[in-house]
DNA sequence: TGTTGACATGACACCGGTGACATGACATTG
DNA sequence: CAATGTCATGTCACCGGTGTCATGTCAACA
């Protein structure tokens, strides 16, 4: 790989004279700058970011850990929308601005942390993006002070900067829009009681419902958990039968997010129920993959991966820019969309509306 | 950050003492190595990749470029399994080897692949994996012996080292199965007429009935177009309309991937048909977001992403660490497995199966 | 015509490590 | 006891760029 000295003969100038061309942070004659650039072109030459990163103490690189990062063994595996999307989002805007991103997956395994940052270290990667696979509180130990550090997707004990989904905002919207439709028997089938998701999209879920002038019945609210586990559709078919013998049924049933949503599609038809004729869905997340492919196709609100990536990647490109800027003490909460599509309809007018068949699978 | 001369003034050593403490290249006496290491701790010392790799002529780093790479606008987006299980898998072979991954998306547009290129030889990656987001043809143009490439997921016309899914074994082993089942009508709904995956696949589908002695019926195979296509559910209806209203309709419907099985799903039972009691589905993917969570889960074909990445990762290592060695001529092929669930069953007993009804929604 | 300043370029040190080589202390051997 | 080898450590140059400072040229100006 031909150096900066190469050209530099080639050329018959000095190195420095080549660094002037390649950076135009001096003036340098036409001519000259002809026959160096000449010289670059047939050595096919490409500047050394390591070299040049030594002796400016600026890497120009940004770390992004990944991967299911956690305290507990909880790692739910595919249960959302894959956090390839936030990397994307950072990846664009990182990318625009010159910096190169660094990744690293822990693969669920949270004792890897410490070598990844170690290794990113070494890099001497100027920022860290931390991306969880779903809101969840995270316990880091980070050197304090080591390295600038957005945490996205998750928050932590101690306060670092984060970038969240608006989880109560998002259900609050959608759910708006559920009662628009003019809904009054809304059932909401949510993910784990734990999550940090469930909690917000609940008081989002409530605060639509008091607004619209809608009771709020605890009975039609239902938690799911544990994704893939073989109990887990048990779970949700259990959670349906419930709703749907209610004395009162329910005309829509909210779902903690699209894949439940997809559940909650099949076993409702395997149960001679019609969505949306007889009874409405929608979900949470906008997985395109699901929420298109759906027959007939999901209303949901969209979890903003990708604009959560891009406001992470902002937010570590400042702090990195200027270090004196005060960091957001509070979560920077990113708003997502309502999406509409076929799965929500004005409520079906007759008072006897289903009739149950079919029971769990064995 | 310190340096190593930080350490060695520390220390009371000079700063190759240092680095062979670091490095464990030559005899370092243990009272020395102590001293040295403690000053390391107490300086919170970590070792610079670049001024290693400016001496060394070694970066440790590999380049990955993503994000739907084509020749064409094509850009399915979302459309199968996400690419982002052969990062994962790549990237967990890199990091038992040492390596670092740079990554790169393109955002689906393919002219910014020069500047990604660019950028990666500035930071002398040792070697570069092409991620494609499904089974393609690419033409690269790459600055020949620029660097070494693996193509992931793609091949192109030059014959660069290429690392892909053996599609055809896989519907073969997957068809087998269908008719060891018992099934002999066995409809199938193809992805797009073409995409590689579709051909080759078509072969493993005639292979696998030719040997169990069932006899192909052009009628029951239909192809799909554009994902996410207004039209799209249309002509899938359409597809499986015929399918259902031929004089010997089909006892099972292999569709071209897990998402096509989600929207027959849909469609099968809005139209009254129960799966699989009165017709059995299977995918191919296995994209357990999908294939777990459909009701009944969805016996497919493993699209072996993880896997296709950890070889494509061993492939380059090997290439780099050993350059003479003879690249594979012909695409490396990576079989997966078929996942066995609820949606494959012997075929119905009786002679009339279903009773149609429901109607293309407007 | 001598002075001044803008322009163009080069010499050299330095960034943080490591390879090649040299040196000094000590143990082993004939 | 001198010769030899091993161990432990240091010196110095170099990797490929860039910042600092110096130098040389030439046109404008007093």
């Amino acid at each position: 790989m031909a150096t900066i000295y190469d050209v530099a003969k080639r050329a018959g100038v000095s190195a420095k004279t080549v660094s002037r061309v390649l950076n135009g942070d001096a003036p340098v004659a036409r001519k000259t700058r002809d026959a160096v650039e000449k010289a670059m072109a047939e050595l096919e030459y490409i500047p050394s970011t390591a070299a040049r990163s030594i002796k400016s103490q600026k890497s120009g690189l940004i770390g992004l850990v990944t991967g299911a990062i956690s305290t507990a063994a909880e790692t739910p595996d595919h249960a959302g929308l894959p956090e390839i999307h936030i990397v994307q989002g950072a990846q664009a805007v990182f990318e625009g601005s010159g910096k190169t991103l660094l990744i690293s997956d822990t693969g669920g395994k949270s004792d890897r942390v410490p070598h990844l940052i170690r290794t990113f270290r070494q890099h001497r990667v100027e920022g860290l993006l931390y991306v969880a696979d779903h809101h969840k509180q995270v316990d880091l130990h980070f050197p304090q002070g080591a390295m600038k550090v957005v945490l996205v997707n998750c928050l932590d004990s101690q306060g670092l900067p984060a970038v969240l989904p608006d989880d109560q905002n998002g259900q609050y919207e959608l759910t708006k829009r559920v009662v628009k439709a003019g809904h009054r028997r809304i059932a909401y089938l949510t993910l784990g009681r734990s999550q940090l998701a469930t909690k917000l999209r609940l008081k989002g879920f409530q605060a639509a419902l008091k607004e619209g002038g809608v009771t709020f019945d605890p009975e039609l609210v239902a938690p799911t958990e544990i994704f893939g586990s073989p109990g887990e559709h048990q779970m949700i078919w259990d959670a349906l039968d419930r709703f749907l013998r209610h004395k009162n049924p329910p005309t829509v049933i909210c779902c903690g997010n699209d894949r439940l949503a997809m559940a909650v599609y099949g076993i409702l038809r395997d149960r001679g129920v019609s969505v949306p004729d007889q009874v409405s869905v929608v979900g949470y997340d906008d997985h395109r993959l699901v929420s298109e492919t759906l027959y007939p196709a999901l209303t949901t609100a969209e979890l903003p991966y990708n604009a959560m990536g891009a406001r992470a990647a902002h937010l570590l490109l400042d702090m990195i820019s200027n270090p004196e800027v005060a960091v957001p003490q509070a979560p920077v909460l990113v708003n997502g969309k309502v999406v509409e599509r076929d799965s929500l309809r004005p409520p079906a007018l007759s008072g006897q509306l289903y009739d149950l068949k079919g029971r769990m699978r064995p």
